[in-house]
DNA sequence: GAACAATACGAACGGTCGTACTACTAACAA
DNA sequence: TTGTTAGTAGTACGACCGTTCGTATTGTTC
């Protein structure tokens, strides 16, 4: 039986609240932005506090880079798996990250592909772990859809690689023009080019319409 | 008879070189990243020296912008209008930007998508000025293929503006991915759904391999 | 009880930031 | 000539940065 350490079940809950408000900044401000002065400002907490709380400041990008992974699994990857493997689960994940990234759930939209550009050409555990995660999830939906081929559901498909490429690439766009231009038109472009894209690679287009995407 | 003000000349050569130095540093560590007295310790000047040059750095992020724009029209935009107008500089302009890109024209890759991933949601004149240079970009891409529409050889295209998000969605993220998984291959898989479209469009085939996109 | 561990705080550290002000030089205009 | 303007350096300011230190508090363990 595992007991509670009430020293470190109140530490826990410390970084809790303040990497949920420090996930919120990072996305609008970059990681670099972060300050832990401000962080302890905006949780009303002192700033030697949360600094011996993550240890240095790039410990605590490391712990905000993670607290952004298990939203974003809760939010984008978790609800798909009411839906089989295949073509609709592919759907589901296409449509719950445009929902993810439209309804903001980090208020600078997709706090990965926020981190990734800010941390495309600087190297270091932060740049390595933004790749990891924005990896994950490419190799999620590249072996959904090779699923998808085996399937059946994509007879006109072989490389799997390939069309995941695609669609991170139209999501990403919608992503940014969303916030750049600050309107939705982009997630319908994207939402059409694949459902087209889909549909040309021989995909039943009774499924997409049944998953929003037709 | 215009004179050449000596004090004018010799301030302009000053910006130019604090500006071609502040273009790279800016496209690796972002346009926040940017310091006056970095930038002056950078080219051999005093820190004064170059804050008075520009004012106030909000003016220099707005110079750099500027000066990474001259860059971009004279490696993409210039060396595209050798082709005749339509399909023909459509796939130059794309050729180009991908070799602008691979190229690493900007150490840290394309200057404004790392620009406006960095400004996406923070309001002011540095995003403007961004979103205005990528507005550019995207609308003499549209004209283009417009102009492609019009003289028939997208026969099977009629949404212009469409293509152009995908064109724009496809090379920005072999842009991010070759820059965060350092490889080459993103580029290569561009080209391949670029090309891919435009023939599914109805473009010539043979067009397309003189322009390096077969 | 004593010893130890994990938070948390206040204060101070050295450093860098953007900016403002002064002083000086050089180029131009009257 | 005198006056003005543009660039440049030097200096100082206040603000914030990440980090460290000493210390108090709280919870666990012996």
């Amino acid at each position: 039986m595992q007991q509670v350490d009430g020293r470190r079940a109140r530490g826990d809950e410390s970084r809790r609240v303040a990497l949920s408000s420090a996930v919120n900044t990072a996305s609008v401000h970059g990681l670099e932005g972060l300050s832990i002065g401000g962080l302890a400002g905006s949780i009303g907490a002192s700033k030697s506090g949360v600094a011996a709380l993550f240890g240095s400041k790039e410990q605590l990008q490391l712990a905000v880079v993670a607290a952004a992974r298990e939203i974003f699994v809760a939010t984008v990857i978790e609800p798909a798996r009411v839906q089989p493997r295949g073509i609709r689960r592919l759907t589901a994940l296409v449509q719950l990250w445009l929902d993810y990234s439209s309804g903001r759930t980090f208020p600078g939209g997709c706090f990965f592909l926020a981190a990734a550009a800010e941390y495309d050409s600087q190297p270091g555990l932060v740049r390595d772990a933004v790749a990891a995660a924005l990896a994950e999830w490419d190799g999620y939906l590249t072996a959904s859809i090779r699923f998808a081929i085996e399937q059946r559901e994509l007879p006109l498909l072989d490389d799997a690689e390939q069309l995941a490429f695609e669609m991170l690439a139209l999501t990403a766009e919608a992503n940014s023009r969303s916030l750049l231009q600050d309107s939705e038109v982009p997630y319908a472009r994207a939402r059409a080019a694949i459902s087209a894209r889909l549909v040309m690679l021989g995909a039943d287009p009774a499924v997409l319409r049944e998953g929003g995407l037709g």
